[in-house]
DNA sequence: ATTGGGACCTGCTCGC
DNA sequence: TGCGAGCAGGTCCCAA
């Protein structure tokens, strides 16, 4: 799924692209009905307060894309597991599975691909947006340190893994990041959260900090069947330098044990039985 | 309060 | 070759 580096790659791409464009037209298909229009909007209300708008801002927050208009609204689009947000010039062939689009005034159009239908797209008001407040801080800003990741992470007796995945806790990391986090640091990931000593605590915060980092630059990962493209439908890097994720049965790239994975609530996690401790 | 598990979705892979 | 079962997982919701 479309993870912080991901999202954030969308966002870098798209501010490039339609800033200052107008949206001409909203499309939403027979078969959008998974998307999941939040808050007391309608389709017909949603078309109908973004038509005409002027894209002022294209922002992100944890696995959010925040789009800001010469009015009041932000639309808030969050892609799910297989959500794409593809630009195309107005005239390409159509994409598979395209649940709504954005015609742009510049002879573009935003196309919301999603096959499995868990993209969300919602409105929200600038002054009453109680989905970002509930969201926890951004991993690379300046504001997340150490000391906080030690503070947060001695409130909750809950499994590391599942600590890195609580989007209340830290915005922006799934399943691919935290088990390559987790395997940079070398800790278990079922590791208590407050049992973790200083020393991992800080490995633990530069492992997160890198991995992110190289995955932005990246431009993301295209792993496993989420099958994540960017907004041309190119793939991105960064599956190439995964060093644990998926590779159950392979041998540890730091010890050569082999990689086990084990069921965290549902979604799997891959890590080393030696050298995740 | 915290934690865990199921539901939502549907394309894809695997085994018989 | 065909078909059904199971898997993938972010977030919401409910129960213990």
């Amino acid at each position: 799924m479309p993870e912080l580096p991901e999202v954030e790659t969308i966002r870098w791409e798209l501010g490039k692209k339609i800033l200052n464009k107008r949206i001409f037209r909203v499309e939403i298909f027979p078969d959008s009905r998974g998307i999941r229009f939040l808050g007391s909007y309608s389709p017909a209300d949603f078309q109908q307060k973004l038509t005409g708008r002027t894209i002022k801002d294209v922002r992100r927050r944890g696995k959010y894309l925040l789009f800001s208009f010469d009015s009041e609204s932000i639309l808030a689009i969050h892609l799910g597991m297989t959500g794409k947000l593809l630009y195309r010039p107005a005239d390409t062939p159509a994409d598979k599975f395209v649940r709504m689009k954005f015609v742009l005034s510049n002879g573009y159009e935003i196309r919301f691909a999603d096959p499995r239908k868990f993209g969300k797209m919602f409105i929200i008001s600038p002054t009453d947006d109680k989905l970002m407040e509930s969201l926890g801080p951004e991993p690379l800003s300046p504001s997340f340190t150490v000391d906080y990741l030690q503070k947060v992470l001695s409130r909750h007796r809950k499994k590391i893994k599942e600590v890195l995945l609580d989007q209340k806790i830290i915005a922006g990391i799934g399943n691919i990041y935290s088990d390559e986090i987790l395997f940079r640091a070398k800790i278990h990931p079922e590791r208590s959260a407050c049992s973790l000593l200083q020393e991992e605590i800080f490995l633990l915060f530069s492992a997160m900090q890198e991995i992110l980092r190289a995955a932005i630059v990246a431009r993301g990962t295209t792993a496993g069947d989420r099958q994540y493209l960017n907004t041309t439908g190119k793939p991105g890097k960064f599956q190439y330098r995964l060093q644990v994720y998926q590779r159950r049965g392979q041998e540890c790239l730091r010890c050569g044990r082999v990689i086990v994975s084990k069921k965290f609530g549902g979604r799997s996690g891959y890590f080393c039985p030696q050298c995740q401790v």
